[in-house]
DNA sequence: CAGCAGAATGTAAGCGCTTACATAACAAAG
DNA sequence: CTTTGTTATGTAAGCGCTTACATTCTGCTG
């Protein structure tokens, strides 16, 4: 704090001017730069004084247009609200990191123009993670993925896009499984399998479970997946539009509205009605009852997406089938446990 | 110059390809890419079916080198676990996608060369915003500032470096005067105020609510701001390492874990000890009590500094003064109120 | 119908890097 | 001393765009 200014940094200062000041060639400057060819140790230091005497900084985009690529990743994310997306997008930033990739993020929440976006994206990044709800047409992605390596996220893998996903039938299985052998007869699937491969899935895990008993599941209730969507889906329960002694809903903020809601209203969680949750946010360990979910290894899939791009970008083929990653289930209070 | 050797290729289809593909000059083809220049609309459209014939991407790289800008913002920030830096994040990229300029993310957390990490990101984008507590050397900062506007988000500002900040001290002290008016004689700061200027702020405004009512402030509990933390504080605090009627958390987070690790051990809040956090988190409205907190305009904060980076980009001076967004004390059980 | 303004398009000069290849410098070997 | 390797450094050709300027093409005007 106490040190003379920083040096002036002429504002244009580039290779050209570092050589010069440094009395060598632009080559050796980009020599001692990139570390890559040897380079007496004089000329390294002549080079190094020069650089910060000028407050020299690469221009990126010269590097990249001599290289041609970028050495960026793109990630499409719906939104990053709730710990799922921001988890997912840590572990695909330091995975990118290790593999010296800078990060690009798209929030497709925020674009009235999508596509434009997505071009745009592709413009500037050698390969795109996409996530399987971000509302990308199909043939954008498509037709993206004959320019660059695309890998789906949480979705379903299709003409050479290749997906990494969360385990989600077995676990949803076994989650619905754990709720009926508590004895509830009337588990409601909350959430919409058609918004989604994860939801999907499941759903398909929840009719499973029933199968596996000779019972038979309840048509699901089709919700958004949002804290305000399970406060209205509360309220209709209350009001006796359903009928349930335990409900499975497709994720946390889902759960953790409903549960709420209906306690306001005096309900027994889970004597009256049992509550299951999907992803195990922050407040599922804080409310009472606890909330019973299941885990995703959200930042292992983040960072299984940055891996997966890096090795297209690399030149390895796209994987038929998607990688799936395990997820746990988390036993808590709510499921009827104690 | 000419155009370059193979026309063949393909999957590298260049501006070149498309105006030979399209019968006429490269010229033409970037003036209807760009919607700039006038182009008849009959050559307009074979440009156009030769874009999409080839799958034409254009190479971001070449155009930022050509324009000498990269139509890009940096972000650097700790890491995004809770829904602070997340908003903060949404609400960034949100601003930068209005302005057209896409985001790159810098996660300190995850690097092991921060320094490497933050020269490597000025090298490709036009501006950047360092989180005030992102741990960047503030002899880096500055060497940045010299060639690259930069602002700080919940810093101080300093050496023609402007922040952006969210007001503490004035809310702080409403929030300790608060808890000091239902009558509690013991309340403890927990946070450190070294750690950054948001807890100093807050700390300040704490020590001047006891001013003001002509009380002393005892010292503040240093602590780290996470669940991990506020946890073990926790156990102190039930073994008698300190004594207190009251708690004055920097963060939600904080907040939570004491809270319920209290409640665990048999301990009434606040009935016994008052607690109250910063920030609203979501779960922060599920817990019973609810706590009392107070609600930053994150998102606003990030879009504000998008906004500024984007100002000072084309050429708008550095404000002298932090700009301070207000807050919002939100009252619920955890502080005593019924 | 020459002359000319204005519109549409083409030409070519960079933008700041990387890197293949050429060259220089110098030491060891013949 | 040449010759021959080895290193260290320089030279220059792109990388794929944008854009100032030049050129060509219209359709009028006088």
């Amino acid at each position: 704090m106490g040190k003379p200014a920083s040096p002036e940094a002429k504002p244009g200062a580039t290779i050209y001017s570092v050589a010069e000041h440094a009395g060598v060639s632009i080559a050796t400057v980009s020599r001692v730069l990139q570390g890559a060819a040897v380079v007496a140790e004089a000329t390294r230091q002549k080079v190094l004084t020069a650089v910060d005497a000028l407050g020299y900084v690469p221009l990126g985009a010269a590097r990249s247009l001599a290289v041609r690529h970028h050495e960026a990743h793109g990630l499409v994310l719906p939104e990053l609200s709730g710990p799922y997306y921001a988890e997912l997008l840590m572990g695909f930033e330091a995975r990118a990191a290790e593999l010296d990739q800078s990060v690009v993020l798209v929030l497709t929440d925020s674009r009235t123009d999508l596509v434009a976006a997505v071009r745009q994206l592709a413009t500037r990044v050698d390969a795109i993670a996409v996530f399987g709800s971000a509302a990308i047409p199909a043939d954008v992605v498509r037709s993206l993925r004959a320019k660059k390596p695309v890998v789906v996220i949480a979705g379903e893998p299709h003409d050479g896009i290749e997906a990494v996903v969360a385990e989600n039938v077995e676990s949803a299985r076994e989650l619905a499984g754990h709720v009926l052998d508590h004895g509830r007869r009337r588990v409601l699937f909350v959430g919409d399998p058609d918004s989604g491969s994860d939801v999907r899935n499941r759903h398909a895990g929840y009719v499973a479970a029933h199968r596996d008993r000779g019972l038979d599941a309840a048509e699901p209730v089709r919700v958004a997946l949002s804290e305000a969507d399970g406060a209205a889906f509360a309220r209709r329960l209350l009001a006796g539009e359903h009928e349930a002694d335990a409900l499975m809903c497709a994720n946390d903020e889902l759960a953790l509205s409903i549960m709420t809601a209906l306690q306001d209203a005096g309900r027994d969680v889970p004597g009256d009605v049992a509550v299951v949750g999907w992803d195990d946010v922050m407040t599922s360990r804080y409310v009472r009852p606890g909330l019973t979910t299941v885990r995703q290894p959200v930042h292992e899939l983040g960072a299984l997406a940055a891996s997966r791009l890096h090795e297209l970008v690399s030149g390895e083929p796209p994987r038929e089938d998607a990688q799936m990653l395990p997820t746990q289930l988390v036993v808590r209070g709510s499921c009827g446990c104690t």
